[in-house]
DNA sequence: ATTGAAACGGCCCCACC
DNA sequence: GGTGGGGCCGTTTCAAT
C-alpha cells in the first residue's frame, strides 16, 4: 500500500513540506508527474493528513507554552469535545491512558492568560500544568 | 515587527503550508511578490521555523503513539541531549517543569517496540508512559 | 514595503508505454 | 505505475516608486 518510494517522498516532505515535486523527483529518481501522483494518492488515502508550519510562538507574542494533563470529570468528555473550538489556545489535545485522561498543548500570551485559561477549564475537570522550558530538538 | 498582514499570511500557512504565494496574495489582497518577500523575512527572522507534514502514523506501520513523562537522573541531561539522535522514535522532546522534567512524544511500531524503547531509556531516567488513545481534534 | 513585468521553473493533464 | 510534452500557473528577480 505504501512502498519504499512513498516513504522517501514522505521523508522529503518531513524535512520541508514546501519542497517542490520536481525537487523530490530529483532526490528519489522519479519524474515530477509520478511524485505528484503518489502524493495525491497519499493525500486521498489520508496517510498525509495535511501540511503545517512550525512557528516560533514567542516571537508572535505568545510567550508561554504549556502542557496540561487534565483529569476530566465523569461524563464531561462529550461536552468538552463540543466546546473545544471555544479554546483557540489549545494547539493539540489527546485522550490518553492514566488518571489524567486528557493531554493538551496550549499556547498563551503570559501568566495572566494562563490563569484565565485554567479558570475556564475548571468546569470540565482538574488540570495539572507543566511549563515548557525548552525544545530539546532546537539545541 | 510582525504586523497584521504577516499574521494573515501565517494563518493561511497554518491551514495549509503548501498554499502558493499567489493564493495567499488573493486571500489577503497583496501581490505574490510581496507575500513572498514577507514570508522570506519571517523565515529569516525565524518566526517561521519550518514546514511540516502531518501524517497518519498508523497507516505507515507505526500503530503506537505515546507520551512519556521522564524523570532524568541527576546529571544526565547533557548526555541525554547528546544521544537524542540515536532515538528516531522520539518525535518531540521538551524540558518541562514538574518532577518529571522531560516530556516526549514517541512513535512506535507496536508494544514490543515500546518495551525495547523504554529499556533503552532507563539508562537516563525514569519514564512514565501514557498511550495516546485518540486525537480529539480529529473527531 | 509594494508593485508589475519578464524570465524561469514547476505543476497539471493527457496520451502513451 | 511510470514517462514526456504542451499549456498554464506559480515563483523569482529586479527596476521603479
Amino acid at each position: 500500500m505504501v512502498d519504499a518510494l512513498d516513504f522517501k517522498i514522505i521523508e522529503s516532505l518531513k524535512v520541508n513540506s514546501r519542497t517542490s515535486f520536481v525537487e523530490i523527483g530529483k532526490q528519489i529518481g522519479l519524474s515530477p508527474s509520478s511524485v505528484r501522483e503518489r502524493v495525491q494518492k497519499l493525500e486521498d488515502a489520508e496517510v498525509i493528513k495535511g501540511y503545517n508550519v512550525k512557528l516560533n510562538n514567542k516571537k508572535l507574542g505568545f510567550g508561554l507554552e504549556v502542557f496540561i494533563m487534565f483529569k476530566l470529570f465523569s461524563g464531561k468528555l462529550q461536552i468538552f469535545c463540543d466546546d473545544l473550538n471555544r479554546f483557540p489556545e489549545i494547539y493539540e489535545v489527546y485522550r490518553i491512558t492514566g488518571t489524567h485522561n486528557i493531554f493538551m498543548k496550549v499556547v498563551l500570551i503570559d501568566q495572566l492568560h494562563l490563569q484565565q485559561f485554567i479558570d475556564r477549564l475548571l468546569v470540565y475537570g482538574e488540570p495539572t500544568t507543566h511549563l515548557i522550558l525548552s525544545d530539546l530538538k532546537d539545541l
